[in-house]
DNA sequence: TAACGCATGTAATACGTTACATGATTCT
DNA sequence: AGAATCATGTAACGTATTACATGCGTTA
């Protein structure tokens, strides 16, 4: 059950509203976890009702900014160090990279091609998220976390675009 | 949708029983797929009810060997050439290396050495795996993938290493 | 004033996990 | 003979996605 912990993780990191854990979600957490506003609600009102959120602060169009209390934050410090970690993983961009070697030469390039535009998409965007919270000067904590994000993504833009390059050699 | 197309991928790649589908999720594709046997059963009665697997054999202990047709291969082609991949993933290792940045410095190293530890063994355990395959003369079309595991695994033992030693630089 | 983005929620459906259930074969 | 492993399946429950529904505030 970790959208429990990624929202009370999120809200310790900057209290929020639901709205904007859920494009939280999809901008620093994107390639570790996913919700979306019709999960994280419900969530929240559980949350409340175990005393782990509680409302900071009401804002315009009914809005409500979540924080986490004590008591989550301990929940949260229990999960990490002490809870079995879960090493099971979805994700369906790893499964093409491992299918596409089934492919032909010239569908396999495409595919990989695409899949490089896409990861070196990815990373521009980092870099600029990245040197925007250099600029703003709350780099702190995530630096490491951005740094690792970095090197993962120089692996993954080298490799595909060695393994294109070999698709393109081996056509007929 | 996808646990359709990673068992419709492993079947093209070896045809396999339910029972050995489930063990190859967890060994060739732990970091990008997991199915559990009460998952893989069903979806296997799927695939045949949609003429995409097919019994190619059967063994002992009433054991049915699942092999892909034609039609499998088609939709297994379509899906990694045409349909628009689907990024969100969720990685519970991920999200814990995320958050750990929120922990105090003892406590974060202990976290830091666990995971270092957890993934060196994972990395040996490829390792052996890759050379068994090698040793057998069957790496062929899956030796890259397991190198970029390797580049991975690198990057993240090295990483794991140096967030250990800052965070005992940083204890009191 | 119309369109857009912010903001919150629920309902139906699909997907995934855990627990239950059974039986065959091999190994000690 | 008993234990372990192979092998298949179903049922109950929990989690996640998609679709439905509504309203506020800002901007063109």
């Amino acid at each position: 059950m970790s959208l429990r912990h990624a929202v009370l993780g999120l809200l310790v990191v900057q209290p929020s509203t639901g709205y904007e854990l859920a494009r939280r979600f999809d901008a620093s957490l994107a390639n570790a976890w996913h919700a979306s506003h019709s999960q994280i609600y419900p969530e929240l009102a559980k949350l409340e009702a175990a005393g782990m959120v509680e409302v900071v602060g009401e804002g315009a169009r009914r809005s409500k900014t979540w924080g986490a209390t004590d008591a989550g934050r301990r929940e949260l410090r229990r999960w990490m160090t002490e809870a079995e970690p879960v090493r099971t993983q979805r994700n369906e961009t790893g499964l093409r990279w491992f299918l596409v070697f089934l492919l032909e030469p010239a569908e396999r390039q495409a595919v990989l091609e695409r899949e490089w535009a896409y990861i070196s998409a990815e990373a521009r965007e980092r870099r600029e998220f990245t040197a925007q919270l250099d600029a703003s000067g709350r780099g702190g904590a995530f630096r490491p976390v951005l740094d690792l994000a970095e090197r993962m993504e120089t692996v993954m833009i080298d490799w595909l675009r060695e393994q294109a390059d070999a698709a393109e050699a081996e056509r007929p």
